[in-house]
DNA sequence: AGTATTTCTTGCCTTTTGTCAAGTGATTCT
DNA sequence: AGAATCACTTGACAAAAGGCAAGAAATACT
């Protein structure tokens, strides 16, 4: 890769900042210069259990899924993270206490990473940064009602529809059970479902 | 109310700031001083449909909800908020947007609020508040993760029986339709369940 | 290429939840 | 107090979703 490529790729995480938060282009620059590039392979782990995760991640291009284990051993997809997002596990992330859930690749990725002491130095330094961290929380926070409200009150179907209509890359790429756990169903039903649709 | 009642009242608003972030007692004194006490009526709404909201609000006693109508007008309670938490609907309070959705006391309330300009002031001034700024916004995300991971992949009798566990109180004070709708199934259902459980 | 493993589909039957409607009980309003 | 409204319960039936197991299809392994 060289280095106009180089720079290429991160104009994609200078340009999703200034599309957060409304900075100068020169802050959100400086921004994505603390970060640093990171691959994944696909299936490859960015967190597992047990660890205090240290990754607050710019996801350019792949998809990546968050899951745990319930009561009974299960595997839970707890939520997807397509390109042009971030991707963290707030709860060990920010508390620095060990996860409880794995983040992992579904499909290669691409991204940008900083560490929790880099991240919480700039946040206190730089304004910028802070109004980034900030405006992160909250459509992170926002995505995360969104996804209460769609899930309550709708039929098993009508949440599949919805996932088609909003992240098709996730049907396209994710096996039939990450995304049955995601929805709250059984396998059987989700692929019932999807002969109907 | 005389002046130490008051000051009695302000403790629990700095005991709760302190329990969230580790910072110095004064500095969350300084914290609590720059909110502003509010009582509210049973049915009374803090925050209604096309209004910017500007209330960032600790609820010291009551039981308070968050509402919105769905497309076949139907009202959707989305969360109940209990004492000792902070009340505020993210979308409007911080994207400075018009408010999709209904805040309302469930019972007589009383708390302490402070506006969107001065908690964004004191964001940027003070240190303390910054970060117990982000640790609020921190601790509401990971309740409503949990709240996602707590109603998918169960049960409607399952939902209801955490519910009774967790918010013993929610139960108690709020209308039965308020509470079917926050757990997803019909009135009659939960009508049905409560006898089982 | 051939075997093993995982992923997905399908059939049969059960359980859960919803729909609609009627009825009881409680609360509000004048 | 009486009427009106609202909150909750219950019954009969329908629809949605799950459990289990068998088999087909795709993928991984050697």
């Amino acid at each position: 890769m060289d280095v106009l490529e180089q720079m290429n790729n991160r104009e994609s995480l200078t340009d999703f900042i200034l599309n957060v938060v409304k900075i100068p282009r020169d802050d959100a620059e400086e921004i994505t210069a603390s970060f640093h590039p990171i691959e994944l392979k696909e299936r490859e782990f960015l967190l597992k259990e047990k660890v205090v995760s240290d990754d607050y991640l710019y996801l350019e291009s792949g998809l990546m899924r968050i899951f745990l284990y319930d009561l009974n051993g299960e595997e839970i997809t707890i939520d997807f993270f397509t390109e042009n997002n971030i991707v963290f596990e707030i709860t060990s992330f920010f508390n620095r206490v060990p996860s409880e859930a794995y983040i992992q690749a579904v499909t290669p990725c691409t991204g940008y990473r900083i560490s929790y002491d880099e991240l919480n130095a700039h946040f206190h330094n730089k304004p910028a940064f802070r109004d980034f961290g900030r405006a992160i929380l909250v459509k992170e926070f926002i995505a995360s009602q969104r996804r209460n409200y769609g899930m309550i009150n709708r039929t098993a179907k009508e949440r599949y529809q919805n996932l088609l209509a909003t992240k098709p890359q996730i049907i396209q790429y994710a096996p039939l059970k990450y995304i049955a756990s995601y929805l709250g169903v059984t396998d059987s039903t989700l692929s019932r479902l999807r002969k109907k649709v």
